[in-house]
DNA sequence: GCTTTAAAAAGTAATGT
DNA sequence: ACATTACTTTAGAAAGC
């Protein structure tokens, strides 16, 4: 029938137009996050799922976008917060993570719970700090995840605490506000991470 | 109240309420005792919301219309009363393994860099609770109290057989 | 979707001394 | 380095934009 291949051919249309939009978007803020392209790639895998859903009427395109590179990120273990994400876009973090949790209850993404030690990589080479350290970093972080520490924490504050431990004891220290600011957390967070750690693994820190 | 109700005269005649129509269409009466706080709709419907139980409820709804009627406000016949949601928080004394949790649960989110709590979606009873790595959780959407102890019961029991529980001390629950 | 109301949980953030 | 206040999440209703 006629009127059933122009409605076909509409829905394909807007869905067509909507994707090549979105696929430049997905690229511009990719670039700027320094993404790789399996990771941008995964990102529009799931982008076109929603888009195929319906999931972005009534959203914009943007944080939809957004979302999805996040959703991305956390299945390709690649560490970015929502905030890092969320700047390049004229939404908040707080409607890129509807954006998100709509994508995840809506479509069939699996997406492990962040581990903190993705963020050590990160946070460590931003730093400059020594692969040992970040090594060590990622041990006390396993340590503190056995004994139950980590549940609830945000990992990103976990990590920058490990790092900042790590690099103390192996004596390229790194001050708490120079971590917390590439961490994206606040000095406050470091020092009662930093502080708990040390207490309940029993590190022992030399003065200075 | 099956009634319409004149906002402005309220505002007017009824002292400690606000009500800025342009901000949102409900008339804000707060109660002193019970302590509650009531949004009064011109329609006549109104939600009452911080009673800790379903006498404090009844009592707080028959002190609210009292003493709009001590105003001068005019209202007939007797409110139908509907529990809408029932706020919960219980302890269960044990340290929960979060991580696990979220592997092994069906219905759940856990983002730890946005909330320190799991969420859970029971379908049975159809409720949702936030479970803390501190066995201290929220229990929201129950319309009944007694659905509220039945999902409590059945996440423990659930979580144990998960082996996501290390265990602290004992077992217990509060309402609000 | 949003607006407003209340309450709990635990973590993080902003601001103040 | 502390404390205090405030915000994150969940559910549900109300009338209207």
């Amino acid at each position: 029938r006629w009127r059933k291949w122009q409605i076909r051919a509409r829905i394909q249309s807007s869905i067509d137009r909507n994707l090549a939009q979105a696929m430049n978007e997905l690229e511009r803020i990719g670039n700027l996050l320094g993404l790789p392209k399996s990771v941008k790639d995964e990102g529009a895998l799931i982008y076109r799922k929603a888009v195929e859903k319906g999931l972005v009427r009534g959203r914009s395109i943007e944080s939809v976008v957004a979302a999805a590179i996040y959703a991305s990120c956390r299945r390709m273990k690649i560490a970015r917060t929502l905030d890092e994400i969320a700047q390049y876009t004229k939404a908040n973090r707080k409607e890129v993570a509807r954006c998100y949790r709509l994508l995840l209850r809506e479509l069939n993404v699996d997406v492990p719970v962040s581990d903190p030690k993705d963020y050590v990589t990160r946070i460590g080479s931003l730093l400059g700090l020594s692969g040992a350290s970040m090594k060590l970093a990622a041990e006390i972080l396993e340590k503190a995840k056995n004994v139950g520490l980590t549940a609830g924490k945000d990992p990103a504050g976990l990590a920058a605490a490990a790092i900042y431990i790590a690099a103390l004891l192996n004596e390229e220290r790194r001050t708490q506000k120079e971590i917390a600011q590439v961490a994206g957390v606040t000095e406050v967070t470091v020092r009662n991470r930093y502080k708990e750690l040390i207490q309940e693994l029993k590190i022992e820190i030399q003065n200075q | 109240m099956e009634q319409t109700l004149d906002l402005y005269a309220m505002e007017r005649s009824v002292p400690n309420v606000e009500y800025d129509p342009d901000q949102f269409p409900g008339l804000i009466f707060r109660l002193e005792s019970p302590k509650v706080t009531s949004l009064i709709f011109k329609s006549g419907k109104m939600v009452v919301t911080g009673a800790k139980s379903t006498e404090e409820l009844i009592k707080a709804v028959k002190r609210i219309i009292k003493s709009l009627r001590r105003y001068g406000i005019r209202i007939g016949g007797k409110p139908k009363i509907q529990i809408q949601n029932i706020v919960a928080s219980a302890n269960m004394h044990v340290h929960v393994n979060l991580d696990k949790a979220a592997f092994l649960l069906e219905n759940n989110m856990y983002e730890p860099e946005q909330f320190p709590g799991l969420i859970f979606r029971m379908d049975e009873p159809r409720v949702v609770l936030l479970i803390f790595s501190s066995g201290k959780m929220v229990i929201t959407g129950a319309k009944r109290e007694d659905e509220v102890y039945k999902a409590v019961k059945k996440i423990f029991d659930k979580l144990e057989e998960l082996d996501c529980i290390k265990a602290v001390e004992e077992e217990e629950e509060l309402e609000i």
